[in-house]
DNA sequence: CGCAATCTTGCACAGTAGGCAACAATGGGT
DNA sequence: ACCCATTGTTGCCTACTGTGCAAGATTGCG
């Protein structure tokens, strides 16, 4: 399909992720013009072109393909914390990490905002978008472990403070979503996560 | 049926009331002792002695009706830092209230404990369980906003701290779950929420 | 007592989750 | 270059779920 495709393992691997992603990717644009109740799982597949049950191979039902799309966003996030400079004071790097994360994602335009209102609004999607954002904190604990130097089996606060961290971004979304865009999103996030740290 | 039972309203909202506790009491007793996968409605309902049909005018599947336990105790525990002294230290306020709630929790004897540790295991529960979580986080910050002299409206700091001490509050349980009781629970909790507050 | 409001129930039906087995694609060893 | 073990894909089938609708039962109030 794509000779210059992601080099990632073999050509199985990228076939695998290029489906899912092609799925949740599918399910999204979908369920954003729509709405999510308008959307069959075949609809999804339709578009993929691939089989129903295909579909469940990868996810569950289609709220965890939505939701997966965040997960993959909040796991680069992590990943851009260990390339922070280290001499950085850590609430400092977690501010910026987050803020910058969805910086990006909101100047993709309107349909992207539309897209964040749906996950927090809908009810179906909301626990499938928690559950996604408390799969990070697992990740971000073990990151900020390896910056103080702490023991994430014996010492909680790593994990607390992961979990304040992501609850914060949570709350600036809402609150932004709420207010209909009054501050920009990337300043509410950075103020809400130097409370926490 | 019980001429002394809860003056609430009329006996119409009572005989409501009671029958969605009786049902979520089911669904959680059910699920404890078989796993979840293994109960339908129609099992809760015939427990309860009521159609599948009047279960999802309460809920909406059977995950939400056990978490909907969870809305109730943390609700509680929000009501019960309003009854906190207005001199204590917020932080302090917040430790012993989330810490109490749990105490009395635990202490229920080992059922108890499978049923968190299902509550937080099981993917399906998980995301509803969230939800639960989130929804008290409103009622929390108001209750927050009130004691800090804070407008919920603009400021949203006490929407960060809600969320913040929701957050700890799970971190610890599921440290204290992962590491098999090891520290107990509320003193865990304590720990937790003053790292945030 | 009787009427209005509302809760419960049965029915119908589209949609979903998941086991199973056949089929196809891949990739490593020779 | 070929073959085989591994693994992804598909179709089929079935039990279960979620929900609209309308009839029947219960409650509350005048």
């Amino acid at each position: 399909m794509d000779s210059t495709a992601t080099q990632g393992a073999g050509l199985r691997e990228r076939k695998k992720l290029a489906t899912k992603q092609a799925l949740a990717l599918a399910a999204m644009q979908l369920a954003a013009q729509r709405g999510l109740e308008n959307v069959r799982v075949e609809d999804i597949t339709d578009a993929v072109n691939v089989s129903r049950r295909t579909f469940t191979n990868y996810f569950s039902c289609k709220e965890e393909a939505i939701a997966s799309l965040n997960t993959a966003r909040f796991t680069q996030a992590v990943e851009a914390l260990r390339g922070r400079p280290a001499s950085e004071p850590l609430a400092d790097s977690l501010a910026e990490v987050f803020a910058a994360e969805h910086e990006a994602a909101t100047q993709l335009g309107p349909e992207r905002i539309a897209q964040i209102r749906m996950m927090m609004t809908s009810p179906a999607l909301q626990g499938e978008a928690l559950k996604a954002l408390v799969q990070t904190e697992g990740p971000l604990a073990k990151a900020i472990a390896e910056r103080t130097g702490a023991d994430p089996q014996s010492d909680l606060r790593p994990h607390v403070l992961a979990a304040a961290v992501m609850a914060a971004v949570r709350a600036a979304t809402e609150h932004w979503i709420a207010s209909d865009g009054a501050t920009a999103l990337p300043d509410l996030i950075r103020e809400a996560v130097r409370q926490v740290a």
